[in-house]
DNA sequence: CGGGATCCTCGGCGATACTG
DNA sequence: CAGTATCGCCGAGGATCCCG
């Protein structure tokens, strides 16, 4: 499928409800990880890469393009030897803060109560 | 792997950013739907399934089972014929409301965005 | 350093059939 | 009506190699 067609697919408003929308740019395996980060400010792509144990150079990459087709991410390339890439949020992106905030949030909350369950079974 | 370990394995803190963990209950292909349906009220397994237009039977159960476990959907079964079972939030999974709400909003704006790119093209 | 290109695996998910 | 069971596909994602 060309990229054309994935955009044209993506953004035909197949989506059934809202939330599915915003699932789709925020929900992938690495995306909202990477979003948070660069809440934090501008990032290289190492930079980045250590900041996510686990993650392959291929995934961060195809991660990194599709927030950055999404709006979401501006990518600066630095045309030097040795190359430098630097990531950021846009001011679109910078739209999801308050989102991914109250996400964390609500995360380190859902793992201290399940500490909790298994302190006390 | 059995119940216990993939619970295990899941509560083991083993999310490397909280953002994560908020993503494995409301980011499954059908979860945030759910829920967010589930703030309109009590509804129906088949009820349920006429909301999400392609959903299939076998991952509805599976999706619902998971909201279950993770102690954000409450499951009521009627025992008759025929049967009768009915899905709500359980209060834990009203602490969702808002982050839900904020998703939609944001899809919202994000489909719109992307329409008036698609008519200005 | 920050990628592409290729190959391959594994499990998420659909389709279908059966049941209390 | 609301599930469970089984089979099979295919695409997300890992491993590896090469490049400017």
């Amino acid at each position: 499928m060309e990229k054309a067609e994935m955009r044209a697919k993506r953004f035909d408003c197949s989506y059934g409800c809202p939330v599915e929308a915003t699932l789709d740019v925020i929900g992938g395996k690495w995306k909202s990880v990477i979003l948070f980060h660069l809440i934090g400010g501008t990032k290289r792509f190492g930079e980045l890469r250590r900041m996510l144990p686990g993650v392959t150079q291929r995934m961060l990459t195809l991660q990194l393009r599709e927030l950055e087709e999404h709006g979401v991410v501006h990518r600066e390339v630095y045309r030097q030897i040795p190359p430098k890439v630097e990531y950021s949020l846009t001011d679109y992106g910078w739209t999801l803060e308050s989102i991914l905030r109250q996400m964390r949030d609500w995360g380190e909350e859902f793992v201290r109560q399940h500490q909790e369950e298994k302190i006390s079974a």
